[in-house]
RNA sequence: GAUCUCAUAGCUCAGUUGGGAGAGCACCAUCUUGACAGGGUGGGGGUCGCAGGUUCAAGUCCUGCUGAGAUCACCA
């Protein structure tokens, strides 16, 4: 005890400064393992891994988003005696990574990536990564959050590169990894292929050609449309559909190319939409998805006219080395001026864009390496059809998802990068046989060739990712960390990556550890800018939480974020918000100095509910009880947004306005019993109060709490104290309506003072008259209440008493209030005052009456809903009667 | 074209299984009262986008419409 005597009275600064407090907390944090998982054996586990972030710089205010949330649900479970694990990890992101590694190196050194050679360039990266990395860390300190650091993991490192090549090879030996010559997405810019979730579609205005192609017999000929027109120089068909009388005759016919003088065919399929333009269309295998299946199903040639630059290559004829888009308009001008280019349409459609680069991205024929998603898809949407199913925080989102699975294509996974994991198949030099395997094999298995090549290409980045949830925790090994705390319990994410990376965790996940990742996913939304914009580095309009944070404290910026949205929205960011959020701590510091200004004579312990406790002191503890259930409940449902707001209203004003007050008067009276009580209810209620507040803002929290005298076994941190319960024993109904009525009477004395024009540290005389006895004894007991908050001269309380004219009225629920104030008053005004009032009370219980006499209410309601109405017609009806009877006195 | 989200006070937004609307900021008045002016007290302000429907009861559920946004798929 004599450590809590010493705390006693320490003098805290009047206003709260993060800036000293977070380092310092975060520190101790650390040195003490709090953050560690595994130290409680015995205890449920709760798991959450981080979505890792990209080494290619800061983390932004999105980031800061997703990763409160996840500190929110650790410090909350940890507190509730789980034991939490929340593990931390970065992304290696492939063309994210290297795009920026180039760029600088060619800002810098002048220099691109060939001419450093790969592993020259990738030491550079990795150097790269490790100053990223260390940014990453010291940003999640900054923010407070509470991460396993010793099972920190990076898609690169040893282990996860194992899981990587596991995967990749079982999914080939099962036929579910293929290599094969297809239309890819491809991305000029940085020369490599990409998924098609990786190409966004742009609304463009384009324009559509109508060309001419002549047909050989010089009988005529057909017109073609196209958006592309220098693809045209890759055509090697024309095709109708198969019953369109207008070009029946036509089929079988041949046609002589514009330009380039090649013979090519017309064709019938049925992928020709007769209706669309002239229902004929040029066919390009090799540049257009489509064509090149119509290509297959005809036999057609692949003509590739373009090279990985985007620029024309042999096959282009004249315009080899051009540019794709100076082609087009030189193409145009040629079939132009030579009568082959009969209209040009202004056209708006759908252009798709690499979401790295921005390049225009080129439908390309090209052989790479992809995953088969067909099987994988399937048994994902059985899983998650049946039950064990991931569970969609907000629901709407779990449509989201089977409908991207239940259309999925293949996956192309290779990448012509060199950042991220290489392929790990070697080919024969001899005879170009494919070798699968975790390591080079010693001879081509086929010719016994011993030169054997490995693929230059590596993996898609979120072919790794899609590991995360269980590659981290030891996969494929069969470690301790993997039977303890896999899978994992929740998934904190953004919707914007539900394709790229949590389904394809889902159906990894169910292939290779047979169990889905996560129990749950909670899906938030974008932080956006205070106009409703995403935030961007080309707008400029984003927001480095580190200033957030430098401005306002991490608890500030993490209580705005978290509780300024619905899960699933949209949040927008505006600085109000931050300092609203700064204010409720200021407000939460500046209550805790009261508190430990005022506990001379403190003597540790909790409150005896069986002693001499106020209504006030029962009415916090009963108002805490709710609160605490309430922020239990709501924590677990991820209601971020309505737990901040239960938080915000009982500190501010059930504990700040009323209860702080209220203490004054034991704090600052002579009964040294009473003080010692409120003592004790302020600390016991402050410290539980801190502790549901702690996962919202941890610094603050700990901070005051470690200030405030307190039990040996509440623990050294507040992130290890006990999660509080609900505890029946706290309620306090009777309590509950005594300061009710308490409230609501100094509210009405205070708002009759405003309303007569009283000056507001006037003393004024107050005259009570109670209902009944019960309201006697109430504010009896309650005399001094009444006399500090409603700024009373002399009180007197009477049942009988006969109120002077020259006074203005106030009703409440259980009594009559009257302020003598004879120079004040007007009669007249006081009578309109009223009549306003019996008015409003008048047409309250008009609709009460009206609710009541309908039958069908009055029957089919619930029977609490029908008593809640008929008393608050008897509440209505007596406040009417009441302020009636006191106009016919004042005019009578 | 398909699916989804949003529309509530001047502004930004809450509103948790349907029971007569709230917050912050802004605004007006007032208070240098011994935790806090980053504060206290009192106040004004909303036909909950429009039209129907279900129900004793609709901001909340259903249908249609209007407007804003998102995602997916596209016709060359």
């Amino acid at each position: 005890m004599s450590e809590t005597a010493s705390r006693r009275g320490v003098e805290l600064p009047t206003a709260y400064d993060p800036a000293q407090t977070e380092r310092k907390w975060y520190e101790k944090w650390l040195k003490g393992g709090y953050f560690t998982a595994g130290k409680r054996p015995d205890a449920p586990r709760y798991t959450i891994v981080i979505p890792p972030p990209n080494v290619t710089g800061n983390l932004h205010i999105g980031h800061a988003l997703d990763f409160t949330l996840q500190d929110i649900l650790i410090r909350f479970k940890r507190m509730q005696g789980y034991d939490a694990l929340w593990l931390p990890g970065t992304d290696h992101a492939g063309i994210a990574t290297q795009t920026k590694v180039e760029q600088h190196l060619r800002e810098e050194e002048g220099k691109t990536r060939h001419d450093l050679g790969r592993e020259e360039f990738l030491k550079r990266v990795w150097a790269w990564k490790e100053h990223y990395a260390n940014t990453i860390r010291e940003q999640w300190a900054k923010m407070g959050f509470s991460l396993d650091y010793t099972r920190e993991r990076f898609t690169l490192d040893e282990g996860l590169s194992r899981a990587v090549l596991e995967v990749f090879v079982r999914l080939y030996e099962k036929g579910l990894i293929y290599r094969g010559k297809r239309i890819i997405n491809w991305d000029p810019e940085t020369r490599t292929a990409l998924s098609d979730i990786e190409v966004e579609y742009k609304e463009v205005q384009g324009r559509l050609y109508h060309l001419r192609y002549p047909l050989t017999d010089g009988s005529g000929y057909i017109e073609v449309a196209t958006t592309r027109p220098e693809t045209m120089l890759g055509d090697t068909a024309v095709a109708v559909h198969p019953e369109d009388e207008r070009y029946r005759h036509l089929v079988g016919k041949t046609v002589r190319l514009p330009i380039l003088g090649r013979e090519i065919p017309i064709i019938a399929d049925e992928y020709v939409d007769m209706e669309f333009g002239s229902g004929a269309v040029k066919i390009t295998p090799a540049h257009d998805p489509n064509d090149f299946e119509v290509g297959l199903r005809h036999d057609l040639p692949q003509i590739l006219v373009m090279d990985e630059a985007g620029r024309m290559n042999e096959n282009a004829g004249p315009y080899q080395g051009l540019d794709r888009f100076e082609c087009r308009k030189k193409i145009v001008e040629d079939l132009t001026a030579q009568g082959f280019c009969v209209k040009i349409e202004e056209h708006v459609h759908q252009v798709g864009h690499s979401q790295r680069s921005g390049a225009v991205v080129e439908p390309y024929l090209s052989t790479q390496w992809f995953v088969a998603m067909k099987p994988l898809a399937e048994r994902a949407i059985a899983a998650q059809k049946s039950g064990k199913a991931v569970r969609f925080v907000p629901e709407r989102f779990e449509k989201i998802y089977l409908h991207w699975i239940e259309n999925v294509k293949d996956w192309c996974i290779s990448r012509q990068l060199w950042w991220g994991h290489r392929i790990p198949a070697w080919y024969c030099e001899a005879c170009e046989e494919i070798h699968v395997g975790h390591e080079a094999p010693a001879a081509c298995r086929k010719c016994g060739h011993t030169a054997l090549r490995q693929d230059e290409d590596v993996l898609d980045t979120w072919f790794s990712s899609a590991l995360w949830p269980f590659s981290t925790l030891g996969w494929p090994d069969d470690t301790e960390d993997m039977r303890r705390y896999y899978p994992t319990d929740v998934l904190v994410t953004g919707y914007d990556i539900i394709y790229f990376w949590v389904a394809r965790m889902i159906f990894t996940a169910l292939e290779f550890t047979d169990s889905i990742p996560f129990r749950e996913v909670l899906i938030h939304g974008l932080v956006r800018d205070a106009q409703g914009r995403k935030m961007s580095k080309s707008l400029g309009n984003g927001v480095d939480p580190l200033e957030v944070i430098e401005k306002y404290g991490a608890d500030a910026m993490r209580f705005m974020i978290s509780t300024g949205s619905t899960p699933g929205q949209d949040v927008r960011f505006r600085w109000e918000k931050v300092e609203q959020a700064r204010n409720f701590a200021n407000k939460i510091w500046n209550a805790s100095r009261f508190v430990l200004m005022n506990l001379d004579g403190y003597e540790p312990g909790d409150p005896d509910l069986d002693g001499p406790l106020t209504a006030a002191d029962r009415w916090i503890l009963h108002r805490f009880n709710e609160t605490a259930r309430e922020v239990t409940r709501l924590l677990d449902q991820y209601e971020n947004g309505e737990t901040g707001r239960v938080l915000y209203d009982f500190i501010w004003d059930d504990l700040c306005d009323w209860y702080i007050e209220f203490s004054k008067l034991s704090l600052y009276g002579d009964d040294p019993e009473r003080r010692k009580t409120t003592q004790r209810v302020l600390v016991w209620v402050l410290d539980r109060t801190l502790r549901l507040l702690h996962p919202f803002m941890p610094f603050i929290t700990e901070e005051i709490w470690q200030h405030l005298p307190r039990a040996a076994e509440a623990g050294e941190t507040i992130m290890l104290a006990e999660w509080p319960r609900p505890d029946d024993r706290l309620n306090a109904p009777e309590a509950v309506r005594e300061m009710e009525l308490l409230k609501q009477t100094i509210r009405a004395v205070r708002n009759v003072r405003a309303e007569s024009g009283v000056a507001p540290g006037k003393k004024v005389e107050l005259l009570v008259k109670p209902a009944g006895e019960a309201e006697l004894e109430l504010f009896k007991r309650n005399e001094a209440y009444l006399v500090r908050f409603a700024g009373t001269s002399s009180l007197v309380i009477d049942p009988n008493l006969a109120p002077p004219a020259k006074a203005v009225t106030a009703v409440v629920t259980g009594a009559e209030l009257f302020l003598p104030l004879a120079g004040l008053i007007d009669i007249e005004q006081e009578i309109a005052r009223l009549e306003k009032e019996l008015a409003h009370l008048n047409a309250e219980v008009e609709r009460v009456e009206k609710k009541l006499a309908n039958e069908g209410f009055v029957s089919k309601a619930p029977l609490h809903i029908v008593e809640e109405e008929r008393a608050k017609e008897r509440d209505y009806r007596e406040k009417r009667d009441k302020v009636l009877a006191r106009i016919a006195e004042l005019r009578g």
